[in-house]
RNA sequence: GUCCCCAUCGUCUAGCGGUCUAGGACAUCAGCCUUUCACGCUGAAGACACGGGUUCGAUUCCCGUUGGGGACGCCA
């Protein structure tokens, strides 16, 4: 049998960080069988869903990498399918028409509230003569749920789950205008498109024992389910804003690389031995079902930071040099390669690709450059250093790191001062901080003219 | 309220009855490296929620307690 899967968001809002790991473990899943993962768009809330959301959703797919099989498929398409589905369960006594109103329904839930009961549809309308139905009241179809006994799914994550069916009441399959809830869209989409494996976040493990009891009823086999634990905050609660609840356009703005993101989402909820490091083949061969945890993970910005610094510096300089020369609004070809030559340097030094634009600020920028606080006073203490060396390095022959290196040590070594002592002035000099890559490199970067005239500037 | 799920260092996790004086990673602390800051390296501290069973033996199996989470729509 081919593994065929798919991630079905709702696109009411950008892709988020639980959903984008429930896209990936579906791509990993199915890459790894050498099946199809399919998506699907669920946009059957036409209020609710929007154009921008759904730009959203598949520009940060496209940016994690997660490449789908086959056309998108829009479940708002496939309405006429889904309600053809619900006819037949009626026509086959299977589901049957009822006419509740909302108060009524509110009332039964308060009821069964009060009483200790589970809030469920009571089903007074199951076996009622539909001769009774009110005039002008527009039915729903709501399907006929065993009253006894109990439902179990055999989850691959979760294990075997039984929920007693008294706990489930006749779901709507068709609102009152015709639409079909999502209950039933969800059940006839993966059927028609094949799907083998449902894998989804936990909350939806009540809906499955609601849509196996659906197929049942179609006569269909139901999918392989996997729940996945969701994602909580720090705090255990709920995902927050604050930590870490955002669309994974903001990870790309915040300065994290796709490939950091998807290693990090794979290691929350996932382990495979003490292995941390993943590359995406490595991925798909070792990613499996059973390696999914059963308890909900914390989302922790240290560790993805963590492993962010680690692709950075694995990253090819120039792939980066044209993620720094974006943040600040672009370069021309010698600045391009200015950014090039000091990235080695750079991004030892950074956690983030913001964090690397900043730091790599000073070698763009234009002479006079700005000088931060700590830097104005190693100038005002190191400058008659510099004034004294500023004509040995302007006899320099070759300006290069190691004669760079070998120049000033010697200087330092003749003024019987500490070699801080002129690296630290230089340094304020050259990159206007107190803190920068190793100061020959800086100077190797910036070259000689440039070098000097920042040196000038500050004598 | 009803039902379902979960429970190992602060966090992510390894562990699938004895190999556990419980392993790894992040974070923390100390040291080394060093022109600054990082990177890197070395080391330290740090956990089986609690109570009953089952067993010769429980972190591992069962039950309960407690604590978290999720679901209960003519939303998806």
């Amino acid at each position: 049998m081919t593994v065929v899967c798919r991630f079905a968001p709702s696109p009411t809002g950008f892709l988020h960080i639980g959903g984008a790991r429930t896209a990936l473990f579906n791509w990993l899943f199915a890459r790894h069988h050498g099946g199809r993962y399919l998506l699907r768009i669920e946009d059957t809330d036409r209020k609710r869903s929007t154009k921008e959301a759904i730009a959203a959703i598949l520009d940060g797919l496209d940016w994690l990498g997660l490449d789908h099989d086959g056309e998108v498929v829009y479940q708002s398409q496939r309405a006429a399918d889904h309600a053809d589905a619900a006819q037949r369960l009626l026509e086959e006594g299977k589901a049957y028409r009822c006419y509740a109103s909302q108060e009524e329904l509110e009332e039964m839930r308060a009821a069964a509230k009060a009483e200790g009961r589970p809030m469920r549809y009571d089903g007074r309308w199951r076996d009622r003569d539909p001769a009774e139905a009110p005039v002008g009241v527009a039915p729903v179809i709501r399907l006929k749920m065993p009253q006894s006994g109990e439902t179990a799914i055999e989850d691959a994550v979760q294990g075997k789950v039984t929920v007693a069916n008294a706990q489930l009441d006749d779901m709507v399959l068709l609102r009152g205008d015709g639409s079909p809830t999502y209950m039933l869209s969800v059940v006839v989409d993966d059927q028609d498109m094949g799907i083998t494996h449902v894998i989804r976040g936990d909350d939806h493990l009540t809906n499955a024992f609601r849509q196996h009891q659906l197929y049942k009823a179609l006569g269909w086999a139901p999918p392989v389910f996997a729940h996945v634990p969701l994602i909580h905050g720090p705090d255990g609660a709920k995902l927050s804003k604050r930590h870490g609840a955002l669309g994974v356009e903001a990870y790309r703005a915040l300065g994290y690389l796709p490939e950091a993101l998807r290693n990090y989402l794979l290691r929350l909820g996932w382990g495979h031995g003490d292995d941390e490091i993943f590359s995406t083949a490595q991925a798909i061969e070792w990613f499996d079902l059973d390696g999914i945890g059963r308890s909900p993970a914390r989302f922790d910005f240290a560790k993805l930071d963590n492993l962010n610094g680690h692709y950075l510096r694995e990253a090819e300089d120039s792939r980066l040099a044209g993620l720094v020369a974006e943040r600040l609004g672009g370069t021309d070809e010698a600045g391009h390669a200015r950014l090039v030559r000091a990235m080695p340097g750079l991004k030892a030094r950074a956690k983030t690709v913001k964090e690397l634009a900043d730091n790599a600020e000073f070698y763009l920028a234009e002479r006079p450059i700005s000088v931060n606080e700590k830097a104005a006073k190693l100038l005002a203490d190191g400058q008659p250093v510099l004034e004294k060396l500023l004509p040995e390095l302007e006899a320099l022959p070759a300006w290069e790191d190691d004669k760079l290196e070998a120049l000033v040590r010697d200087f330092a070594e003749a003024q019987d001062i500490k070699l801080g002592a002129v690296a630290q002035p230089l340094r304020a000099a050259l990159s206007g901080s107190n803190q920068s890559p190793g100061i020959f490199e800086v100077m190797a970067v910036l070259g000689r003219e440039e070098s000097l005239g920042r040196i000038k500037d500050r004598i």
